[in-house]
DNA sequence: CCGCTTTCTGGAACAAATCAAGTCTTGACT
DNA sequence: AGTCAAGACTTGATTTGTTCCAGAAAGCGG
C-alpha cells in the first residue's frame, strides 16, 4: 500500500492526514501484530521525532475510525495489525508468543455463534488458537 | 465446593495448602471472572488482611498447577476461574465488560482446529464472543 | 516437636497506559 | 491568500497493574 493510499484511507474515515498518522498506518502495514513499543520505534525511524503520546492517539484514533484492530492475547501486550473487514484469527505461540493470522473458513462475522448466548447480542467471534510456534516447538523436542 | 474440598484440590496438585491459597479457591469458586483486584478484596473479607502479593502469587501458582485459568479478553485487566478442563469459552459485552460462560459445543480442546496452522502445534482454541450484554442492550435501544 | 523449605509480608520498583495543560497544525471558510 | 476553530501533538506527570526483593512466618515430612 502506498502513502496515498494511506492518506486516502485516513480521509474516508473523516481523520486528517497527519504525517504521524500516515506513519503508523504504513508501520502497521509492513509490521502485522506489533507491540505498542515497537509501533513507536518503527515509527520514529521513518517519520523522526514523534512522542509516545501521538502515536498511542494515533493507534486508538485509528482503532475508532475501525482503519487498525486491536488484539490482546492472555498475558500479553496490545499489539495492532491493520487487517480488518475479514474476520480472520490468530493462533499464538505459548512459548515466545509469536502470532499468526488464520483465515475464517467462514469469513463473515461472527463467524460462529454460541450455544447459549445469555441474551447478549453476538457480533463477533474472536478466535486465539493456543499452541507452540515451529521454531518452540523444534526446541522443545530437543 | 466445601473448603475441605479445595484443601484437597490443592494436595493434589502438590501444592502447599494455606489460608490465603483456600481464600482465593473459595473466592473464584463464588465469584467467576473476577479480576485481580476483586479477588483481593474479596479474599480479605473472607481470610482478613492478606497481602496483595501473596494474592498474585496464589493466582499465579494456581494457574501454573492448572487449578484456575487465567483469561484477558482486549482490554480488559486479567480475569481469573475455576472452571478448567471443559474448554468453555466466553461472551464479553463491549460496553460494561461483563463476561458470561458458553459452554463449548464440542466439550474436547481444542474444538476448532484452523485451515492452515502455519506449522504450529495446536492445542487449544479460545472462542471471545463480542456483544452487549441484555443491560447494555436494552441502554442503547433506548 | 524440629527443622527444612516454601510461602507470605511489606515495601519498593517497574512498565504500560492514560491524563493534563499548553502549543502547533490542518483544512474549511471568508 | 488570510483567518480561525477544531483537532492533533509535545512534554511531563500520574495512575494502574504487576513484579522483584529481603526478611519473617508457616506448612509439612521426619
Amino acid at each position: 500500500m502506498s502513502g496515498a493510499d494511506v492518506e486516502e484511507q485516513l480521509r474516508e474515515s473523516g481523520l486528517r492526514v497527519t504525517r504521524q498518522r500516515v506513519a503508523v498506518l504504513t508501520v502497521l502495514h509492513d509490521h502485522p501484530h506489533t507491540d505498542t513499543d515497537t509501533v513507536i520505534r518503527q515509527v520514529r525511524e521513518v517519520a523522526g521525532d514523534v512522542s509516545h503520546q501521538a502515536v498511542y492517539d494515533a493507534l486508538r484514533a485509528l482503532t475508532e475510525a475501525g482503519l487498525v484492530r486491536r488484539i490482546q492475547p492472555t498475558g500479553s501486550v496490545a499489539r495492532y495489525e491493520v487487517r480488518v473487514g475479514d474476520n480472520h484469527h490468530h493462533v499464538v505461540c505459548r512459548s515466545c508468543a509469536a502470532i499468526a493470522d488464520v483465515d475464517c473458513a467462514v469469513g463473515e462475522a461472527p463467524c460462529l455463534t454460541p450455544s447459549d448466548s445469555h441474551g447478549y447480542l453476538i457480533d463477533q467471534a474472536e478466535v486465539t488458537y493456543w499452541g507452540l510456534c515451529p521454531e518452540c516447538a523444534a526446541a522443545a523436542a530437543s
